[in-house]
DNA sequence: TTTCATCTTGGACTCATTACAAGTTTATCA
DNA sequence: TGATAAACTTGTAATGAGTCCAAGATGAAA
């Protein structure tokens, strides 16, 4: 399932910069769900020119056009990931810092209280220790 | 159910200053996931002397101490709560910003992915529109 | 090639939070 | 009492993620 970018970016109505192709393929290619920095410092090399504001733009952008989905957890700096259709949790592991996705039932989550809300959008995440750290320890 | 909060404290292993009490006192009082900023207007007329600082410290404390649970949820600021054991979700109102409690079935949430990971909290919350709100809007 | 809208850039700025050092309170004990 | 020290509070300065903005670059269309 070979994408191309520039025009699946020009299909969501978003011009295909150079800059905005190469943070598209970077989030493509790394299903780590990184902060604007670890973005930032992985082009740099590549893309000298590249500021950190076009960084920000470019993820504010394609959240807004829902190509792409803040993952707010623990720790100070927002976190992106290729949005999921499906949708799924994150598990956030406290000794090696690592983000996991999981697989999560939504139906489930909701509860009778809820049935007079309107839910656009909803987040699970986990926090605790993953299995390899798990291994590590014992 | 008439908590004495200065003994409360110290059975928590928390010195009992006048601050610190009131810090506690209003979040019992006041279960509206306050902010930081919300905390210290509230307080400041009472205790004109209050510190930003101390605000910021007696929360830190008190989430370290596990009598309060900080509420990350879209925006800026972080929010405060008193700590359910029972645990519960919360839904934010994208037109009147409150944000409420939602009763939580945290056992459906776990699926069979998560098993090898020791899971040490879950956090799970929704966006979207209240009943108010939505009432409000037709 | 000219034009005009859109993008990118970097530096200034904002604002939530933390760090720090000095002053205050409180508990203990001579 | 008074002395001593530990813990707490306070105000100011510093940090750092994210935004704003104005000037320059790009690129599609005519
Ligand atoms: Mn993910
Ligand atoms: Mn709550
Ligand atoms: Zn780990
Ligand atoms: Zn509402």
């Amino acid at each position: 399932m070979d994408l191309n970018i520039p025009s699946f970016l020009r299909n969501q109505g978003i011009k295909a910069s150079y800059q905005r192709i190469r943070i598209y393929e970077y989030l493509m290619n790394n299903r780590t769900h990184p902060t604007v920095a670890e973005i930032y410092n992985a082009l740099i090399t590549d893309i000298p020119s590249l500021s950190k504001t076009t960084v920000y733009n470019t993820l504010n952008l394609f959240v807004e056009k829902v190509l792409v989905e803040e993952v707010t957890i623990e720790g100070s700096e927002m976190r992106y990931d290729i949005k999921d259709p499906k949708g799924h949790g994150h598990f956030k592991c406290t000794q090696c810092h690592r983000i996991f996705d999981v697989p999560i039932q939504i139906e489930k989550i909701f509860t009778e209280e809820l049935s007079e809300f309107q839910v656009q959008a909803q987040f699970v995440h986990f926090v605790g220790i993953c299995p390899d750290c798990l291994k590590k320890n014992s």
